[in-house]
DNA sequence: AAGGTTTTTTCTGTTGACAGATTATATGAG
DNA sequence: CTCATATAATCTGTCAACAGAAAAAACCTT
């Protein structure tokens, strides 16, 4: 007994299932369900919920009990000014500094040219992930990645129409990948800052409903 | 015994050696000497250190050992390079809408006109994570604070002559404030974008120093 | 039956001990 | 003395159990 690993193990299991909404804002995560689920210790899955709890996707209330997060609208607002903020200029660098190579190997994968098809709601954060990758930066990459974390759950909770939108986005995410290919940095800041505002503007329609979106 | 709060006291306690400069970069964290230092058990003071993993502050290394991390050169690069992207639009936010009331009070602050004040190094930090606090986004103000956390770090492991580059950054600080006052997003971007220049451009002389800045 | 009080349950925070892995030290052959 | 092997020490990861606090349930009083 007593492998290694166990803490990213429970940590991903409920990343998972908070990030696609199997687990909704307001479930109560039990320690004492995921003892038996998982089949391991506290300790690794304690140590799970608190990362989980610093990336804000779960609330630890001391001696109360530990929930998903709630959204609010506001949450919904600094998120995007976050990512209209950073992603326009990792698009730049990208397009600055990128390896044409690996774009090109993006590119085909995104115009479905390979086997390799992610799930309707992957395909949006594995791109923006990879452009935050070919920032360079570390920190700005770790930012669009909690960033993108959020937005699935704000896509996910907000039901958005998924054949039309994604389709729109695709076009919108090789548009960006042209520019970058091009070597044309302001381009590509400008496509991605369009992706960016058209989606936002998607949400502000759905998110009031007041379901899962607290004020 | 087993009274709540002992993981933030530990966290707390590890934090400010490290940013302070009394564990430096590569010194060896034991959990051990803790539970005899701060007289807690090992698992707030594991909680602690993994968090402050998370933060880049310690790098733990699995049946080896946990060390406080070393910054290299590219990370400088990096942290300003994020926060010359961040900050100025933080201060930009900050002109159109903050309290002029809460700016005025920190103006006396700065302006030593009160009672408070701050250590040498406390002070930019203060400064910084007010203006993050101006913009309205928790997302800007963490990735301002870790930025911070790192600035402060670098600072003290460079040996910077203190009184000449304080007062000028007290200086460039009351640039960024007056700018904000006077409702002028433009000039409050561009006056903490200088600021942020120029001292990024004394650390350039200072960093190749190798003893704790690795390549 | 209603309201306040007491008991029980449940949750997180904390503790000390054990397991697996890595490194340092000691030992012995050549 | 040198080097390979084996032993011991140390560190992190994991585990099961206890303590304190909050909420839920049972109970008693009126």
């Amino acid at each position: 007994m007593a492998e290694a690993g166990y803490k990213q193990k429970a940590y991903e299991y409920l990343k998972r299932q908070i990030v696609r909404g199997e687990l909704l804002p307001g479930a109560i995560i039990s320690e004492k369900e995921l003892i038996s689920e998982l089949g391991i210790s506290r300790t690794p899955i304690r140590e799970a919920i608190q990362r989980l709890a610093e990336e804000r996707l779960l609330l630890v209330m001391p001696s109360r009990g530990t929930i998903v997060s709630y959204i609010s609208v506001d949450d919904v607002r600094q998120i995007y000014e976050a990512r209209k903020l950073i992603e326009p200029y990792v698009a730049k660098q990208a397009a600055l500094h990128a390896d044409a190579e690996r774009i090109m190997e993006f590119r085909r994968i995104f115009d479905g040219q390979t086997d390799y098809h992610p799930q309707d709601n992957d395909w949006d954060c594995e791109f923006h992930m990879y452009l935050a990758e070919c920032s360079g930066n570390q920190f700005l990459r770790r930012q669009v990645e909690e960033l993108m974390t959020q937005s699935m759950r704000i896509r996910m909770l907000s039901n958005e129409k998924r054949s039309q939108s994604f389709e729109l986005a695709r076009k919108e995410h090789l548009a960006v990948i042209d520019a970058i290919l091009a070597q044309d940095p302001e381009a590509a800041s400008e496509a991605i800052l369009s992706h960016l505002l058209r989606s936002e503007e998607g949400y502000k329609e759905i998110y009031p409903n007041p379901v899962y979106f607290s004020l």
